[in-house]
DNA sequence: GCTAGCTTGTGAATTAAATCACAAGTTAGA
DNA sequence: TCTAACTTGTGATTTAATTCACAAGCTAGC
């Protein structure tokens, strides 16, 4: 299989969340048109996108909104549930734990973690706060699929190389700082100072260039 | 000038972090190389990112830290204050507005709105929660440059109708769903679950492409 | 069973982004 | 002053992503 584009992938997960809402809607079938005007992208972009996993549709019909969903979803590896822990229990670590959105998209959030005595033990919506010092035994032990990382950017890379050397491979973080992770493992950043800049950017520039 | 690539405004802001990483570190002077090593790209790439601005550095030397964090500063619109107000004050919305990230970029969050009766009025680490009725009124009023939306996914596009229409050029969202803005809008979502999706997209597929 | 009207899937063409590669400056040291 | 060692800035080239455009396939209606 050819390598898929990061694009593509984000395209794909659009796609998938447009199927949902107008499946939920009642709507059995749709059109590369449809995905399109609605992922704000093109209907050639779409069918693409799509051709790389195979082929769903049916010419002259479109697409059946259930079985497009459910091939997106196994092609995004959706099919499953996807065990969580979250690095840090600060202000944004306790609002990624406390989201509903997680659970709902099959991802489970079965273990918190923070260095500070007066956190560790506290209840949080289900989810007790651990000791990171049992981080490595329980990627280990619990097998989680994914870590979401929330500790100050001084403390993301150590934190990093000991859940890489556990044997993680999917990093989320939201420290503002590069991360460097092996080429078997998979690290997505988001950088809310980069989105702000990438704000403030086209703010003071609007009109000298586009 | 030429319309800039999304791509090299985020690159731009990592260079700047870089600098500013190794500015209060004392150096002086760096190279195109150092900062493509720090920030995973190549040494051309950085260059032809710069150039698009402007000649920044000296043959043979490199560039000088402070003058170039500056000039990125000054491209970014870093070298002034923004107001922000925050959308929404539930668990996300609470996290960003008590985040000191934001004001050491020069971002001061002014105030923060819900439609919660049991919220509006509340004290927020030195902002109240104010009644989100009187949005349209503060956009104009404390002319805020940036609206960060933290509501759930079904009022986003209702708020953002809002804002847009009481005049705001610039919006972050982290509800997981498309919205629509006028071209003269920027508009910035972070979506986790989409990100989620990407990591199980790799642990998914590895092995299967690259 | 035939036609008109759609829509897919995909090579070909185009556009955009990244990389190469090197002339042109700059500095330090002899 | 001259040379050797660097590093920038940028056209040229390559690679990647997107868009075009159309044959092929499907359906509904007659
Ligand atoms: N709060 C936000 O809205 C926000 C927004 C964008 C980015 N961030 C980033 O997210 C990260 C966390 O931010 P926050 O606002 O939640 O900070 P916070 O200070 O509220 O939380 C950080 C938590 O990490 C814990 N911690 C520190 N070192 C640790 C270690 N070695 N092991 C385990 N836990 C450790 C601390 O005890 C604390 O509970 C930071 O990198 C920050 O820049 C936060
Ligand atoms: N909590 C997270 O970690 C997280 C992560 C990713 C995305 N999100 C997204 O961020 C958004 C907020 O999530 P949350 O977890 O903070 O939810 P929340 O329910 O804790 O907060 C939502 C807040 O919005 C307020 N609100 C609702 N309608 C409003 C309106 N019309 N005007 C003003 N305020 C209104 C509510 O009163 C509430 O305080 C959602 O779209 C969610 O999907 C949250």
């Amino acid at each position: 299989m050819k390598r898929i584009a990061e694009s593509t992938v984000r395209r794909l997960s659009i796609y998938l969340s447009f199927l949902e809402d107008i499946g939920a809607r009642g709507a059995l079938t749709t059109s590369s048109d449809d995905l399109a005007r609605l992922g704000g992208t093109t209907s050639a972009q779409v069918r693409k996108d799509l051709s790389f996993f195979g082929s769903f549709g049916k010419r002259g019909l479109g697409y059946s909104v259930p079985e497009l969903s459910s091939r997106l979803r196994e092609i995004l590896g959706l099919e499953r549930q996807w065990r969580v822990c979250i690095v840090g229990a600060g202000k944004i670590g306790s609002a990624l734990a406390r989201y509903a959105g997680f659970a709902e998209r099959g991802f489970m959030v079965s273990g918190v973690y923070d260095s500070d005595p007066g956190k560790i033990g506290k209840q949080w919506g289900g989810v007790t706060v651990l000791d990171i010092a049992d981080l490595e035994r329980d990627i280990v032990a619990r097998q989680y699929h994914i870590a979401v990382l929330a500790v100050p950017a001084e403390e993301a890379q150590v934190l990093v190389d000991r859940m890489v050397k556990a044997g993680i491979k999917a990093i989320l973080s939201f420290a503002p700082t590069q991360i460097t992770v092996p080429a078997d493992v998979t690290l997505r950043t988001v950088n809310m100072a980069m989105e702000l800049e990438g704000l403030t950017f086209a703010l003071t520039n609007r009109g000298a260039d586009r």
